[in-house]
DNA sequence: CGGTATGACC
């Protein structure tokens, strides 16, 4: 029916028939024109205060694509008595705007009017605090639930899991979880979302496996891979990514994009860019997202100009870059060591891609320079910047000031840390081994006692190893590990093989917890001897970090290589170390 | 079927 006549047809007074054609216009048309005259009709027929076309009408101009919160408010206010699903509406369009706080307002204002909250008001709003930030919120509504008979509604118990894993409360989540009586596949990937997010990585594949058990009768589906996969990469977990891989083809996910980006991001990131490269040449439709996700992944391996080479083909694909794609290869460029090329993309991004420089960019920028020994200039450079600086382009430049020695700017960059109010444990001790290096001993203590004074607390760091899709975690002086005893000792026992290759303890570095720190026992040496100890010689260890590795451990892996004829791989907080014949792929030391 | 959901700087 062509749209013109039919809204001719309400100018007069109509039968059954042109009222439901009339509901139906209202569903369909994306003209805003047209549902300003309906509205007028409405009014002037007072047709709006029956719920049958109040509640479309509101639904229409609420949500997207003709989103309009003035004018929603604006007919709201016209309906007179507006009823659990008009509140509804509007609590769930402010719950997606930029002010969600408004949708917990509008819940208020409803049990003020003797409105009782169904199960999706409830969501709804759950949802804006969920947005708006209201934790004290969200908790009263989960107060409520039980009062209100909603303890069985799952997609409620979903949302407040949700709304318990952005606030941070994993335990709240899980309990939630454990007490709903009925759980469906969303349920169970809020869980596995829910892991990820708050650092359970491993209880996250964990509930794959439970999923895929086939005893809680929910099948993994294409969004819980994805979840999963973002597990493995998190956590280098190579094999059981693998595994999720073949779970994908079986179950015909293969065939979808984001299946197939994922896959790329995970294989990058357990460092097997083999096999990303593998899965990303099959994508037969390939987007700016394939493309970033496979640059990106040559980038954080060292391959700068495999990372070039990948942005040439894009564009010549015809693939428009984004601000992602300009990250990804600023960061390969910064890798590799590629100062001009760096320099040469920052420039064109800006005047041939129009793209604002963000701080991802402008740190890139900075790890870029700071790495080839222009710290001073890199200083400017974020003193330029128009955007503010966030303490991890402070941390980087703090990076390269110690490796290269330079005290002076040092300690002004720790003081724009701690003005950001952002300094962790880990630049006090960037800080202490650069006076510790330049012999400065009373500066050393100086800053032991600052650290001490201001509570710093030194979070130990983890190290984790997979064996055959099981991920074994260590950290700093470990001793909860089931063989650690053995550990020790195969410790010591390469140590020894080392030290008879000429690997030598830089006893100038410490660790994060005292002077008495044993370097040998760092998280990473740990992991890496279990490796030895438990797999067949010549099998290749992969160890994810979530620090940065310190030169020793970098020497030792190093050494490690060549002498056990072992392909190690580290993933560390900011890149992959490929150690083959007692070399690494990266230039971060020397 | 409203709730989960692909690629970024150290």
């Amino acid at each position: 029916m062509n749209a013109q006549t039919t809204l001719s047809r309400f100018t007069s007074p109509s039968n059954q028939t042109h009222l439901q054609s009339l509901i139906s216009f209202i569903k369909s048309t994306t003209q805003t024109f047209q549902l300003l005259q309906i509205h007028a009709y409405l009014l002037r027929t007072s047709l709006i205060q029956q719920t049958t076309f109040s509640v479309p009408f509101l639904n229409r101009i609420s949500l997207p694509p003709l989103q309009n919160l003035n004018y929603s408010l604006k007919v709201f206010t016209q309906i007179s008595r507006p009823n659990v699903t008009h509140y509804n509406t509007m609590i769930r369009a402010y719950a997606m705007t930029i002010h969600p706080e408004r949708g917990f307002y509008v819940y208020r204002d409803m049990m003020r009017h003797d409105v009782r909250p169904n199960p999706q008001s409830c969501s709804f709003v759950v949802k804006s605090c969920i947005r708006g930030c209201l934790f004290l919120g969200g908790v009263q509504i989960h107060d409520r639930v039980f009062r209100d008979g909603h303890c069985s509604d799952t997609l409620l118990l979903t949302t407040l899991m949700e709304f318990y894993s952005v606030s941070g409360k994993c335990e709240d989540a899980c309990k939630v979880f454990d007490e709903m009586p009925m759980r469906d596949t969303v349920a169970w990937n809020v869980l596995v979302s829910c892991y990820t997010r708050n650092g359970r990585t491993r209880d996250a594949l964990g509930v794959f496996d439970a999923m895929r058990s086939g005893e809680h009768g929910c099948d993994p589906d294409d969004v819980t891979c994805l979840l999963v996969l973002q597990a493995c990469s998190n956590l280098c977990a190579f094999e059981f990514g693998e595994r999720v891989h073949q779970y994908i083809k079986v179950h015909g996910y293969i065939h979808a994009l984001n299946i197939c980006n994922a896959l790329v991001a995970m294989y990058s990131k357990c460092g097997q860019l083999d096999k990303a490269y593998e899965v990303f040449q099959k994508i037969p439709n390939k987007d700016v997202v394939s493309w970033t996700a496979m640059i990106s992944g040559f980038a954080s391996n060292g391959y700068g100009r495999e990372a070039i080479n990948g942005f040439r083909q894009m564009k010549t694909m015809g693939v428009s870059p984004d601000e992602q794609t300009f990250t990804a290869l600023l960061s390969g460029c910064s890798h590799a060591g590629l100062l001009d090329e760096g320099r040469l993309i920052f420039d064109k991004m800006q005047t041939e891609f129009g793209v604002v420089p963000n701080v991802h960019h402008y740190g890139c920028v900075v790890d870029l320079m700071g790495r080839v020994g222009l710290v001073e200039d890199a200083y400017d450079v974020i003193m330029s910047m128009k955007c503010k600086p966030d303490a991890t382009i402070w941390r980087t430049l703090l990076g390269a000031c110690k490796v290269h020695g330079n005290l002076t700017l040092g300690e002004r960059v720790i003081e724009h840390l701690i003005e950001l109010k952002a300094q962790e444990a880990g630049d006090y001790i960037l800080l202490l081994n650069m006076y510790l290096s330049a012999g400065h001993w009373e500066k050393v203590i100086e800053v032991r006692k600052l650290m001490k004074e201001k509570g710093i607390q030194t979070t130990p760091s983890a190290s984790t190893i997979e064996l055959k899709g099981e991920i074994h975690e260590f950290k700093v002086d470990d001793t909860s590990h089931s063989r650690i005893n053995e550990v020790y000792e195969m410790l010591d026992e390469i140590e020894k093989q080392l030290k008879i290759g000429g690997y030598d303890a830089e006893l100038n570095d410490v660790g994060s917890k005292d002077k008495e720190t044993r370097l040998s026992y760092h998280s990473e040496k740990l992991a890496m001897a279990f490796g030895v100890l438990a797999t067949p010689p010549g099998t290749k260890l992969r160890v994810a970090k979530d620090l940065r590795i310190c030169t020793d451990c970098h020497n030792f892996a190093k050494m490690l290589s060549g002498v056990y004829n072992r392909e190690v791989i580290i993933r560390d907080r900011t890149r992959f170390h490929h150690f083959r014949d007692g070399r690494c792929s990266c230039n971060d030391f020397w």
